[in-house]
DNA sequence: ATCCTATCCTGGCTGC
DNA sequence: TGCAGCCAGGATAGGA
């Protein structure tokens, strides 16, 4: 489902269309997607405010606002598994499946689409305080090899729960974690205290190798959910190696792929080539 | 501290 | 063909 890659593909083509442009009304159709806030105080705290810059963490896709050339608070969405995002003329048909419409000053408007009203769009006065709990970026040069080695060291955890513990590393969902472990050879029970240096740097470097190969071909889509801002769905689905290939054979060594359940979420892995 | 389960949702798939 | 029931999946809360 969306996850960084995705969520970063969303963020490099709504920016030019939005960066500058001024939120002059707005439109919503399902209250719980704006994350505990009235339509009303929802509608105060971003009409009128000027989207100042959009940019990503982890999964999350945020847009700063700015009253009178001073910061004023983001919008923060979270796409979780369905959710969509659109800027298109005021008179688009957004369809069934439309939450929150922003109109913008420009002829065109945001709009924020989800089937299954698990995402959030939220205004946000202090977004740190949301987006200070993330762990790190893993494209971001903070994330060493030294720095995951001794941060799974500290945990005792299965590794496949931990990659997609958002506060361990921000932005790895199911996919990205079963691929990455995939291919840097780490078994998705393999406890993370046990991970030797070695393989820890392999792991960085397979996670981040992943992200970006993903980047490159604008993320995934393999059922109706996932399409960028254009329309358009990914095509990193053609480079999985496990994910989503159960009972296929193994890419490297021919056994077939096994899926598991770990943490309550579908788990894709060669028992011959991922080692705990 | 970590793990497990339930919850939120609905389209799509499976099986009868 | 129709329909009931199950399932996926990110995040989180509560209990073991």
């Amino acid at each position: 489902m969306p996850e960084l890659p995705e969520v970063e593909t969303i963020a490099r083509l709504i920016r030019p269309r939005l960066e500058g442009r001024t939120i002059e009304g707005c439109e919503v159709r399902w209250t719980r997607t704006l994350g505990g806030l009235s339509r009303p105080a929802f509608a105060r705290a971003v009409v009128g405010a000027k989207l100042s810059r959009v940019w990503r963490r982890g999964k999350f896709l945020v847009a700063d606002l700015e009253r009178g050339g001073c910061p004023k608070g983001a919008l923060v969405g979270h796409l979780r598994m369905t959710g969509r995002v659109h800027v298109e003329p005021h008179e688009w048909n957004a369809g069934p499946y439309l939450k929150v419409k922003l109109a913008l000053d420009d002829g065109a408007s945001f709009f924020f689409i989800d089937v299954r009203k698990f995402a959030r769009l939220c205004y946000a006065s202090e977004p740190d305080d949301l987006l200070g709990e993330l762990g790190p970026e893993p494209l971001s040069e903070e994330f060493t090899s030294e720095g995951l080695h001794a941060a799974l060291r500290r945990r005792g955890r299965m590794l496949k729960p931990l990659l997609l513990d958002q506060t361990f590393v921000a932005g790895i969902g199911n996919i990205y974690a079963d691929e990455s472990l995939f291919r840097a050879g780490i078994h998705p029970l393999a406890r993370s205290d046990r991970i030797s240096r070695e393989r820890a740097g392999r792991l960085r470097d397979e996670i981040r190798a992943t992200l970006a190969e993903a980047i490159a071909r604008e993320g995934s889509s393999f059922d109706v959910f996932y399409r960028t801002p254009e329309g358009n769905p990914g095509s990193y689905q053609d480079e999985f190696k496990v994910y989503g290939r159960k009972g296929k054979p193994c890419v490297r060594c021919g056994e077939p792929i096994r899926r598991i359940v770990v943490a309550q979420r579908g788990t894709h892995f060669c028992a011959r080539c991922q080692k705990r």
